[in-house]
DNA sequence: TAAAAATACTCCATAGGTATTTTAT
DNA sequence: ATAAAATACCTATGGAGTATTTTTA
């Protein structure tokens, strides 16, 4: 067990500098005896003299030398401690990791980052895409902060801040049957189609499923599915009128001319994008902030 | 100012290994209560959240983690000063600086440095030869510890331990006109003699010339005088019958087969041989120890 | 209901103060 | 007589305890 505080080795410096009891107990701000009591501790604890009484001067012995130069290292290290931990203080400080679904992260962390870097310029960001069920166990874990997700599933440990509804849209080629419908495609036209989807995993694969099946009951309305990594792949597919796919509003930006957006199924289908973190997340003022960013974008 | 102790960043550190306050408090021989109070006052002066409560698990903050890092540093630099000062408590830790005068240092410290290598042996010396003002002045400064001297002189500031007394007596060559009478050497009869005395600064020198002085007023009573560097120059000038000296018993050591020792004076020339060091030494019997190793000497 | 952390409160060790004594110049 | 450090003695902060409450799984 330590014998000794920080504070005692404050005394020690102050009087291995100035060699006057007095002097250093000023300089620390103390009265004397404070002092003389706080050195006189020290020695006692540690069983060495460090400091000869010399007639109206004061010596430091071979080990005070030694115990004094270690106690400038430990007395430094205390300062940067104190001096990095103020500085976290600030909820800036430390950079905000945000996870965003696949099939939000590429249209919506661009702006984001941009918007941020404008606005909360000393904030850094560390941005990563991910399945749902990864960013969830990943935010509980600590390993991201945030998730930006679009599930109506709710979690106990976590907050849940809305941030904006996005219609899904169908697209397909401006080559391909259902182009020129002027009424909103109804579900039960897809029966015959050959749909491009996600795979497994990406939530965007479940809503469509979802938002297609609707009342009812099977799963497999689709006459025909091709399962594919990544939405820009699945644009270049439906630019090549290899079949047709539901795309969420964000990833509209950007269409090639030659791909048709219509509205579909009876009612809008949305789906609800919400950034979660954790009940007691320390910087929530930060998360706050990026929430009223990102719902200032539409 | 700190505004933590060292008893804080071990609470800190449990803590953070443990990730359970009750399981962290008991490591620490402390109630969970008492750690409980510390994390949250080191959080409050720090400004920052160190530990996020999660529901019955705790996670880390990112300024936590570096804060913690820093503070293991600084309990680890803690923990060696702690070890540093407990080893130096030994009084035979340091080495001990002596110094001697330069007529005393070469006869004198061999036998020492081997005794004390033999009784002694965790004790290590640093030796050094000067004048009797240098060696005084560096005693009171702290460089040497102890002064080995062979003075009359008090100092108030400084104890001494008297070793032993050693005669002076005169040598000169075989060849030389005195080598061969039986009495006693009188003072008077250096009055026509070259005789080899040591530079200015050496007491040696003065305490010759005031055994041949005696009760003479005068200060040349030599009929001729060189001065040489070292006593050992002087034997070779003896041997060589350049002249005749005076030398302490010590250093008859070894001496040439063309040297002749001679009493000289009425009475016995002596000096005394003293150990002196600061008062309050804070390692006064190593002092007394080394007295009487070299009082066991003659 | 159980487990974990926070809170309330009480207590005492000790760091700090003032006044004084001791020690040495 | 003066200057410096040590000692005596008192006070109060805060570190530590036990008991209890709050919170959440």
């Amino acid at each position: 067990m330590l014998n000794f505080t920080l504070t005692d080795l404050r005394y020690l410096l102050a009087l291995a500098e100035e060699k006057h009891f007095a002097k250093a107990a000023d300089k620390c701000f103390v009265s004397q005896p404070t002092l003389s009591i706080a050195i006189k501790k020290l020695e006692d604890n540690f069983g060495v003299t460090i400091f000869e009484r010399q007639n109206h001067q004061i010596l430091i012995t071979d080990s005070g030398r030694r115990i004094i130069a270690q106690a400038e290292i430990v007395l430094a290290q205390a300062k940067l401690l104190q001096q990095l931990a103020m500085n976290s203080a600030d909820p800036y400080a430390e950079p905000l990791k945000i996870g965003a679904i696949f099939t939000i992260g590429p249209y919506l962390f661009p702006k984001l980052v941009q918007q941020v870097t404008h606005s909360v310029p000393q904030l850094k960001l560390i941005i990563e895409e991910n399945y749902t069920d990864r960013l969830i166990s990943k935010l509980l874990s600590g390993e991201i902060d945030i998730a930006i997700l679009a599930t109506e599933e709710k979690y106990s440990e976590l907050n849940k801040i809305d941030l904006f509804n996005e219609e899904l849209h169908m697209i397909c080629s401006n080559r391909h049957s259902l182009a020129n419908q002027k009424t909103p495609i109804k579900q039960e036209q897809l029966n015959q189609e050959t749909i491009l989807l996600l795979g497994s995993g990406h939530c965007l694969r479940d809503q469509i499923i979802e938002a297609c099946n609707n009342a009812q009951q099977h799963n497999h309305i689709f006459g025909h599915s091709i399962t594919t990594s990544s939405l820009e792949t699945i644009k270049y597919m439906v630019e090549m009128n290899l079949g047709l796919s539901i795309l969420p509003q964000m990833a509209e930006h950007n269409l090639s001319s030659q791909i048709v957006v219509k509205q579909f199924g009876q009612g809008k289908s949305i789906r609800t994008i919400s950034m979660y973190y954790r009940k007691n997340f320390p910087r929530e003022i930060l998360v706050e902030q990026l929430a009223t960013i990102i719902q200032q974008f539409n």
